[in-house]
DNA sequence: CGATAATGCGAGCAAAGACTCGCATTTCAT
DNA sequence: ATGAAATGCGAGTCTTTGCTCGCATTATCG
């Protein structure tokens, strides 16, 4: 029943209420380390000893150090995929003016919460292959936001969901990459540029 | 005269043609490298081998790989700021409708010449210390887009300026990473978030 | 030419870090 | 209690990579 066929992928799952709480000590070291130091801090021995826990230890329930990279990533979007997609749920009965703070608020969450740890996962996320269960919740959120703006006339809702959460994410790691930590405002202005973005009327000058 | 003094910062600077053959060998093969292959891939050993000169040689001029990305990054981001300064100072004349796409134009230029080596310089950017040259370059171009915005009346001009070089960037490398490569509909989309987000004017019922 | 400086070379050093392996300890079923 | 399975350990291996150093080659100039 046990797993262990081909090497570069799973483990031993832990079965034991100790090695469960290994586990969570290995995580929950490497998520304060990221928080705190930053991605290239994160080594196989950093996070061994910060977790009490040996390098031996670690390598029984993650192949690779990548392998636990991976996980918190997982963990990261879906928890933010998730919490889009019940702000988008939320809002479905309210106009664009009202609904748009709160689906962008919800993308926010996660900055506002772990700002460096957020950093830290979306810059190991660029470097690693990508995950299919993250491709899946990304494809749900804009799926989601898409369908959202269509019902409210949008034209190319697709490429415009795409968009929304593109420069979302532009004005909010610019910012925190600044230092800035006003999050009421941080919000306020991506809720401006979506929100600008979505009413814009071409002008019959432009190309 | 010759300079040798602080050991992490400059080395000989080349007097002969053919040193500074051999730098531009360096340079322009780490330049390939990191258009091809990433930032991973940029190595020492790559580079020198590539350059079709020893590592030897690349540290009479380079005393760290750092300073060959600094150096690449810096080269990048003048000819950007660059670009957008005269793009700018072009488009004083011009209504928000028209300038705004002739700025944004400019930006994306470094995108659209060589975009796998952009972002990869961008990734270096992250990670290394700032860059006085660099920090001057783009607080000129911030200064000068902010002042070109409170010409037209623009509220928070500063703001206003670094958040739409920022969603900008948010939506290129967001579309890039995507594999698009229609630049006439990417450079659309860019100008409609930012005159979008010039124009909104904010809904009573908001927050 | 000959002397001096500039440039070029690349084997090899040192550090860092991912990962293994054999053995000790703990847990659990019977 | 006792054997087996699960878990834990960490010194040590292996690989990669940035970088140095002593020496060879080439240019410059009187």
């Amino acid at each position: 029943m046990t797993v262990e066929q081909v090497p570069p992928k799973a483990r031993k799952s832990p079965r034991q209420a100790r090695s469960r709480a290994t586990v969570e000590s290995i995580l929950e070291a490497a998520t304060r380390i990221l928080e705190t130091s930053g991605l290239a801090a994160l080594t196989t021995n950093q996070i061994s000893e910060r977790a009490g826990v040996s390098v031996g230890s670690l390598y029984q329930y993650y192949p690779s150090r990548e392998a636990i990279l991976a996980e918190l990533v997982r963990r990261m979007r879906l928890s933010m995929s998730e919490r889009m997609l019940s702000a988008i749920a939320g809002a479905a009965g309210l106009p664009l003016e009202a609904a748009v703070p709160r689906i962008l608020g919800a993308a926010l969450h996660q900055y506002e919460t772990y700002p460096r740890l957020t950093a830290a996962l979306e810059e190991a996320e660029a470097q690693l292959p990508r995950d299919q269960e993250v491709l899946i919740g990304k494809v749900a959120v804009r799926d989601g936001l898409s369908e959202f703006l269509r019902r409210r006339g949008v034209d190319d809702p697709e490429t415009a969901a795409m968009d929304m959460i593109a420069m979302t994410r532009g004005i909010v790691t610019t910012a925190l990459r600044a230092g800035e930590s006003d999050y009421i405002a941080l919000r306020a202005r991506t809720v401006r540029a979506a929100l600008g973005y979505l009413s814009y009327r071409i002008h019959p000058s432009l190309a």
